[in-house]
DNA sequence: ATAAAGTTGTTAAAATATTAACATTGTTTA
DNA sequence: TAAACAATGTTAATATTTTAACAACTTTAT
């Protein structure tokens, strides 16, 4: 299995080489990627060795068939399906930020508790209620879910996701869960990010006196 | 300096402690912090050995002094301003998610290119146009921005808040910025997050067959 | 009083991730 | 044609992070 650190590059190359291929670009030097995402050459060439595919010396990689290969790595053949849990705010702003973006991870529902959001679409996605959850997962062949919802709730709805057959949760409530071992969970804290980059600024700030 | 890792831990001790402390807890072990953070007791153990703190081998920590270690470790003393730019779904859900939280670091002002959002305070943050951008950051001293606004104008943007003089940027678009090397920059792109739990999720798939 | 149990603090080892070094290969140029 | 150049591919070295091992210390129990 490949290193997660270079799963997460994968990623980034892929949307970088189809904003290149966008621009009618057809190869690309690994030089080009790595000042693109700011990191080394050696580092990208690396990725792509991992991966298995190669690129021509006088040519460097070629954009079609590279992003060709990285989907055949990262994507699902048949797709996963996904869900929101949580329509406030920060569940909006990810609807809406994946709409129609990625093929082979659909959002296919989000939940609310609250009426007043349920039973129409929001940001493009139906909202069903929360009471519903185990009813869709089950009928959609869910296996993705983000969680967007009051750190109150977290656990509970995690416990019922996974029961009902949710294989991968990212998590942005700063609640940490207790998922299952065959559950892969990602963690994302907003606080924590602001404080680290607080921490360094105040210690760079130091260094410089 | 402490190694970044450590960081991000320290901050979800703080936390952490700060909830105990809630429920009346005086003194806390290792493995207690461990359990609650799905961490090891050691790592726990070596963060806090790392920040020169020790407890004692029968009570465990004392988390009033833990915190307060933490604190001096994470915080700037007189406190450092922050802004957020871009007052979309996910400006709105930053907001109201630090509101009151952090005191240490104060969300100060909102930025939008929008006049419809300007003008007025949202989740508890007063809206300023984007074009007020350089004043406020000078008059305000603000040192850090949280950027969550469109993608095309992310460079652009940052060249202005940089040249103003913030020092920090935690970055949501999902374009990899240019900043000068004393800007600490962290990045946090929801599309890689969201398809690297897919990626394992597939792969444990795999596995289990 | 001594042993046993349980905890911290710390060094050493292992695992993971990045960077450097360089051989190889095609292309261009003298 | 051969040398210089610029790129990839890969192994080795380094750096970072986590985990293991264990000494030292308190309290409790016998």
């Amino acid at each position: 299995m490949l290193p997660e650190k270079t799963i997460e590059r994968l990623s980034q190359y892929r949307r970088l080489l189809l904003a290149n291929k966008q621009k009618g670009k057809e190869n690309i030097f690994s030089h080009e990627i790595a000042v693109q995402l700011h990191l080394t050459s050696v580092q990208v060439r690396r990725d792509i060795m991992l991966i298995g595919y190669s690129g021509t010396q006088r040519k460097g990689y070629n954009i079609d068939l590279l992003i060709e290969k990285i989907s055949s790595i990262l994507d699902d053949e048949k797709g996963l399906n996904s869900i929101i849990i949580g329509m406030g705010n920060l569940g909006k702003a990810i609807s809406t930020y994946f709409y129609g973006k990625r093929n082979k991870i659909d959002i296919v529902a989000a939940f609310d508790i609250d009426i007043k959001k349920t039973g129409r679409l929001i940001s493009g996605v139906w909202c069903y209620h929360t009471s519903d959850l185990e009813t869709i997962i089950k009928e959609k062949q869910i296996s993705l879910a983000i969680l967007a919802l009051a750190p109150e709730a977290a656990q509970d709805i995690t416990d019922r996701i996974i029961f009902a057959g949710v294989k991968g949760i990212l998590n942005f409530t700063s609640v940490p869960l207790n998922v299952l071992p065959n559950v892969y969970l990602e963690n994302y804290d907003m606080v924590t990010s602001i404080e680290k980059v607080a921490y360094f600024v105040k210690e760079n700030h130091l260094q410089n006196r």
